[in-house]
DNA sequence: TTGCATCCTGTACTTGGGTACAGGATTACC
DNA sequence: GGTAATCCTGTACCCAAGTACAGGATGCAA
């Protein structure tokens, strides 16, 4: 396959492929006599990859390191593998829902209490907006 | 005060206080005669009100929209008043927070699945981790 | 073999919210 | 009046995750 094929299946963009490779998230590929790259078919399944972390709150960096782990764990057998990730993760996953949660519910009493202008807001000890 | 005062007071660094003028959220403070910038105490508030709202999730464009709106809706009394931009801003941490809430979940799922790598995962049709 | 689609590289730009630095000028304190 | 601290402007840089563009080279089909 060439790269707007991959592109494509993976529902990606062009300049995606090669910004992935450069960073190392995406094996370089061979390449025609002309230069041209030519992927096997566990490119797409590495892009789809790629996203399905990204879709769970990795980086780009974080996902690096967990296909890289991948790779090494027989070897190594140790350090950043999915499980530990995907703990610490989630524990930042839970904290950013605990200041959404928050935000909501200071915006809806914000809404409730009918607050017109931050200005007004601002001087008034009642208003449920905290101004620190 | 001075611009160190003001930052300090503030809690925001000095440089911080440069770019919200250049970009209309402070006004531009009066000059001693050799150019240095000398605020007044509502320059504080200011200050304090605009963080307030980037607590709430404004970003500061839709801040400056949000003081613009404060001293012309007297005039105008339409448009992105305080109400309107705080129920659409509710809808959006709303749908932030159902994101967040089935990434936790997927997560969860993995941890308890014990997923060891990515690459394992993607070819596990039994991975709780969606790839598209 | 001609023409057009696709691909190549390298570089610069985007968004959002700042931060850092260089090289002077000014102010404050003693 | 000296000297240290602060301030001035303008420009460049940081993060993440790409996207866009210029100017050429290649691939494929008729």
């Amino acid at each position: 396959m060439r790269s707007s094929e991959v592109a494509a299946a993976a529902g990606v963009n062009l300049q995606t492929l090669r910004y992935y490779e450069r960073r190392g998230l995406l094996d370089e590929p061979s390449r025609t006599l002309g230069g041209h790259r030519m992927y096997g078919p566990e490119a797409v399944t590495t892009l789809r990859t790629i996203k399905a972390a990204q879709r769970l709150g990795f980086t780009l960096a974080e996902v690096s390191d967990l296909l890289d782990a991948t790779r090494h764990r027989h070897r190594h057998g140790e350090g950043a593998d999915l499980q530990t990730r995907a703990r610490q993760k989630l524990t930042d996953v839970e904290a950013k829902l605990a200041d959404l949660t928050i935000i909501a519910e200071t915006l809806r009493a914000a809404i409730a209490a009918g607050c017109e202008d931050l200005e007004t807001c601002a001087g008034n000890p009642t208003c449920p907006i905290p101004f620190p």
